[in-house]
RNA sequence: CGCGGAGUGGAGCAGCUGGUAGCUUGUCGGGCUCAUAACCCGAAGGUCGGAGGUUCGAAUCCUUCCUCCGCAACCA
């Protein structure tokens, strides 16, 4: 029987479009579950979303749909940019699966049952302007910390889960197995800032909302995220039925999350585990955030750092390149376009897809019928063939570890070697003289050789681009392309026909490429989470084969810009007129908002802008600025704000948006 | 003292169980002409944030200070 190999990333909390920061998650996961199925291994590959919690709830609401047909729509186009990323799941959990729904009731009852959830009250501090609890050393000042306002002491009741139990089991968890958690950093970090404190017990129902999953014995209450969420990795193998795939793959080899959830990972799931008399998984690993550059967040998110859009533009495999290679597993890193196309240019571009071209086109230049059977092998190929012959262990030792950036420079730097070789071993003069053609045709058999061990190597990865440098270099069988074969120098076939196509990787045009990027996206977001933000899922529905995409769901793109068209309707929605400013002040605490009155002509509203860096408060009154007046109301920092200043995010800033000459306060736009 | 992270050639980073700095990219010069203006070689460029201390010796260990960033807590 075949190896076992489980691994798992976050469910998804479906409540916006993914963005970059997902799909490194997933790209690195798939990177694993590919490297592991080549090796041999049964693998499960899990990923899915969290679909339950009052914030999908309210989305819904506003949007007017039921909370199920707002999670269907946003898991269609989650499930159409895993299948753009080649991401390789074997499963698709839904917190909103009826299996899930139903195990998730029998783990309540059962902890109930055993005493290690019982009933008590939440205590804590409402605003009531807010509607949101905080707890005692959430407040600033005994105020609400979001407003500034009073809070009241409040009780709700709920169901708890007795965390605290299982304090020392998890210090000695710890203790005894520092590869649990990596980087070893962050075990530290858990046990000095929680574990060693003392745990409180945790609040895991609520009753102020109510999409979720029924407490079966008190339906007042649903299942809070903690059990909801973090159980998909047991439900999705068919938990509590703990036959087949259950039996199978738990405990999970790898749960991948992000640096924010390692603790829900490393303290909750462990007691949770520990209560319900389940093994451990072997390991949780917490990665880092991609960050971005500038800082500057954007009005319209999306474009620039939206995945889909960099790979219409770019390739999947490019981008998957960079997420991979630009920043080591565990680190935080930045995420900029310039480095993006700084990384296929020199990379994938200049090294690795000139090293296929130029071999090709020599050996279609000087062995037309193909490479012959004399060849005449010398000293200088050595350092190459060494080279070639360590690399598979030297990838698979990072890959062991997940460090995928460390396996990618690995083999880079027999790329590098192979560049070197050529410009040592001159094919070109060779071929000027008949009796160096067997010297001529060991150097170019060696670097084909190379170039195949280098494109299995490369499967994991970026795994379009083996199969065009297989075509290229006319290797058509597995055994010169299954994993094993990367260990073994010489099995190139001098029967291939090499063909010349197009470059695998085109150089692009940096300078051209940032102005486009820019035109279409005004400024980069800020700090996006590498992962997503919160844990908290529950379904479990299984992903059978390959779906058809539904591109009918999608919005048509330009194909120039990648960005969405909409119908004319779609725009006449949006309100907007012109408003003038009557005055204008900082928001109390806060850094970057700007609380305006704006004269519509009919009447008064208030806006809050994130603007303050760029204007002061004096400087606004009697200003004309574009208002978008349908939007819902919002509160921020406490302060409501009915409406929108329409701005233009410049590379110092932003800047407002205006109309020519005087006009009325309240003309429409449009 | 809210929590956490970081300051190293122009940029981005490694080194941090102590032995006077290394990688990628960029710049400059050279080589080559098989190749995607690509590839190969070489050079310039750093008092390792500051100040003290430990030591024969500190980027590395200790003390202290400074600066930047993320989160807490915000840009509908």
């Amino acid at each position: 029987m075949k190896p076992t190999f489980y691994i798992t990333t976050p469910i998804y909390y479906p409540s916006d479009k993914l963005h970059i920061g997902h799909s490194y998650t997933t790209v690195a996961a798939d990177a694993m579950a590919r490297y592991k199925r080549l090796k041999g291994y049964d693998v499960m590959f899990l990923t899915g979303t969290d679909e339950h919690g009052q914030k999908i709830q309210r989305k819904a609401e506003s949007s007017g749909v039921t909370p199920k047909q707002y999670v269907d729509h946003m898991v269609g186009g989650i499930k159409d940019l895993w299948r753009l990323l080649d991401i390789s799941y074997d499963r698709f959990i839904r917190t909103t699966d009826q299996e899930h729904e139903a195990a998730i009731q029998n783990i309540f009852q059962t902890l109930y049952d055993q005493g290690d959830i019982y009933k008590s009250e939440y205590e804590g501090w409402y605003c009531t302007p807010c509607e949101s609890f905080w707890t005692e050393t959430q407040l600033t000042d005994h105020k609400c910390p979001d407003c500034g306002r009073p809070v009241e002491k409040t009780r709700e009741e709920s169901y708890f889960f007795r965390l605290s139990k299982y304090q020392q089991a998890l210090i000695d968890l710890f203790e005894k197995n520092p590869d649990f958690i990596q980087p070893p950093s962050r075990a530290n970090e858990m046990l000095n800032n929680f574990l060693r404190p003392g745990l409180d017990d945790l609040c895991v129902s609520r009753t102020t909302f109510n999409w979720g999953v029924q407490v079966p014995f008190d339906p007042k209450h649903v299942v809070y995220v903690w059990i909801d969420a973090l159980s998909n990795y047991i439900t999705a193998l068919g938990y509590p039925d703990r036959r087949g795939d259950f039996a199978r793959y738990w405990p999970a080899d790898v749960h991948l999350v992000g640096k924010e959830i390692v603790r829900f990972h490393t303290i909750i799931w462990p007691a949770m585990l520990m209560a319900l008399n389940i093994p451990l998984p072997k390991q949780v690993f917490g990665h880092g955030w991609l960050l971005f550059k500038d800082g500057k967040m954007s009005k319209s998110k999306g474009n620039v750092v939206d995945p889909v859009v960099l790979c219409d533009k770019y390739g999947v495999d490019a981008i998957r390149y960079f997420l991979l290679r630009e920043v080591p597993f565990g680190s935080d890193g930045v995420f900029s376009n310039e480095a993006l196309i700084n990384r296929i240019n020199s990379d994938l571009a200049n090294d690795l897809g000139n090293l296929v071209s130029r071999t090709v086109a020599m050996i279609d230049r000087y062995f037309p019928e193909g490479l012959p059977v004399q060849r005449q092998s010398d000293p200088a190929d050595e350092p190459l063939i060494e080279a070639c012959g360590n690399l598979q262990a030297s990838v698979e030792a990072a890959m062991e570890k997940l460090q995928f950036s460390q396996a990618l420079t690995d083999i880079w730097k027999v790329i590098g070697a192979s560049n070197k070789y050529i410009d040592e071993t001159s094919p070109w003069i060779l071929a000027r003289s008949p009796e160096f053609m067997p010297r001529l045709a060991a150097v170019l058999y060696n670097l084909a050789e190379a170039i195949r061990i280098i494109s299995i190597l490369l499967l994991p990865f970026i795994p379009r681009t083996p199969e065009k440098i297989w075509q290229a270099l006319g290797i058509q069988d597995a055994e010169q392309t299954e994993w094993a074969a990367a260990g073994k120098f010489g099995l190139y076939r001098i029967t291939n026909r090499v063909s010349k196509g197009d470059p695998i990787f085109p150089r692009i045009d940096l300078n051209k490429e940032i102005a486009a990027l820019n035109a279409l996206l005004p400024g980069a977001q800020a700090a996006v989470p590498a992962e997503p933000a919160k844990p908290e899922p529950m379904a479990g529905e299984a992903l059978t084969s390959a779906p058809e995409a539904k591109k009918h769901d999608l919005p048509a793109q330009n194909p120039e810009t990648g960005v969405a068209l909409i119908e004319w309707t779609d725009f006449q929605k949006v309100n907007m007129k012109v408003g003038r400013v009557i005055s204008c002040e900082k928001v109390k605490g806060s850094d970057k908002l700007l609380c305006s009155q704006i004269d519509l002509g009919d009447e008064i509203r208030q806006i809050v802008s994130g603007i303050a860096q760029y204007y002061q408060p004096d400087d606004m009154p009697g200003r004309q600025v574009i208002v978008v007046t349908n939007l819902l109301p919002r509160k921020i920092r406490g302060v409501e704000s009915k409406g929108m200043l329409l701005c233009a995010t410049a590379p110092e800033g932003y800047r407002l948006l205006t109309v020519d000459g005087l006009v009325p306060p309240g003309s429409e736009v449009g």
